[in-house]
DNA sequence: TATCCATATATTGTCGACAATCTTTGCCTA
DNA sequence: TAGGCAAAGATTGTCGACAATATATGGATA
């Protein structure tokens, strides 16, 4: 089960931790190697610590590691963030779904005011959300589906590296204005118990958000083209 | 990207698939805790190569750690079965959906094959597949997805999981007669490019092996009740 | 000059020892 | 007797050194 907070314990824990919002802010750049024994200098510990850090690294999918060769960060690719949001519709589909059945009413009650502060925050001008907000309303429904499986994969395995292409993409964040309509409707079908509609609107939305990242990139990559 | 065959080249490699293989088997029993030095005796390793082989099972999600306290083997539950055949029919529905588009026409021409042997099987008596069989054909479609984010969580995180509870809670293999139909089904969906069907048919193959398998458990749990 | 092979160098894999932490045991006190 | 504290024991976490493997260098040969 997904712990909520992540507590660094261990002299592993914190190198772990640090090493991955490096390699998620860029500050280690994609595709280049780890050498274990420069990190230990880097990082001052020693390399067991490194090994099991890279180790924890290879299962979030950061990075890919070859026997007797070393490891490498994760090189992105439009397709790799493309398949990363059809993996993201499958299971986030699935969690709305599951929210709907197994959310209190407490909760859901919690999931309204917190799309009312964002609708102040969409009404005060700032027409688009915030990375954390967004970030947050995805959060509470994967907790909602209760399923610790489910969890565990989705915070584990997938989100780190979403945050990694969005950052490196420069495009933190959501698209614009339609996102929070689209949230709306999500917690009204959750809000009336029906999962089969949550499933469905939860698996639009992150499929409009897909098509919109492509389109915004292959523009990009039409003007470095034109650039040239 | 996963590589199909799972090729041990280091120490921590052999140890570690031997140690998974103990652990579905249930040689080395659910929920029991893990002692580094003791497996490193009984598996004739340094502490540091049972240390590597115990991080890579967590992150199949086979056992569980605390810091400064251990390792424990998952413990296994309905529930948590329950929850893993969610997630399976999440994610196997999507690569379903996506081996509609992706898969060349000859691997098509293959899965066909593959259902005929199946079929032959099914005619000469023994009325329901084996194991390997079943396996043999989700692992194709998995494949046939060619979204490398989605095979390498099902396969990483997930199968080795599914075939631990299999073996432990005594069903080995899918449910008699009416998984062969459906598979059937599914491959026609596949073959005619419908993405939709397909889904549509792989997901329901799946809740009725889930919820085939709750009332199996429960009916289990009752003639137990019973005897007591 | 290009290719191949052998040596040298650097990197990863493995090991045993020590340090830090948790758990257990047994004594003391209320 | 029950509860809590302290020391002893056992287990995990961290370290530096050595072994095995891969990569780079450089010279010999066609």
């Amino acid at each position: 089960m997904w712990s909520g907070s992540e507590l660094a314990i261990t002299s592993a824990d914190k190198t772990f931790l640090q090493l991955r919002k490096d390699i998620v802010e860029g500050l280690i750049a994609s595709g280049s190697k780890l050498s274990e024994t420069e990190l230990s200098k880097n990082y001052a510990v020693s390399r067991a610590v490194i090994r099991e850090a890279i180790n924890r690294l290879e299962s979030c999918h950061l990075v890919e590691r070859k026997a007797n060769v070393g490891a490498r960060v994760v090189s992105i690719s439009t397709e790799g963030l493309m398949e990363l949001y059809q993996v993201r519709e499958a299971l986030e589909g699935m969690a709305a779904r599951l929210a709907a059945i197994h959310m209190d009413d407490d909760e859901i009650e919690d999931l309204n005011k917190l799309l009312a502060t964002h609708f102040q925050i969409v009404k005060d001008g700032e027409n688009y959300y915030q990375e954390a907000g967004d970030l947050d309303f995805h959060y509470r429904i994967i907790l909602g589906s209760k399923n610790s499986q489910l969890i565990s994969i989705l915070m584990d395995s997938i989100y780190h590296l979403i945050r990694m292409y969005r950052v490196q993409l420069g495009m933190s964040g959501p698209r614009v204005t339609t996102a929070f309509e689209e949230h709306k409707q999500i917690v009204q079908a959750i809000s009336n118990r029906d999962a089969e509609l949550a499933e469905m609107l939860m698996r639009r939305h992150i499929l409009y958000s897909k098509n919109s990242l492509q389109l915004k990139l292959n523009n990009e990559l039409e003007m470095k083209i034109k650039a040239v």
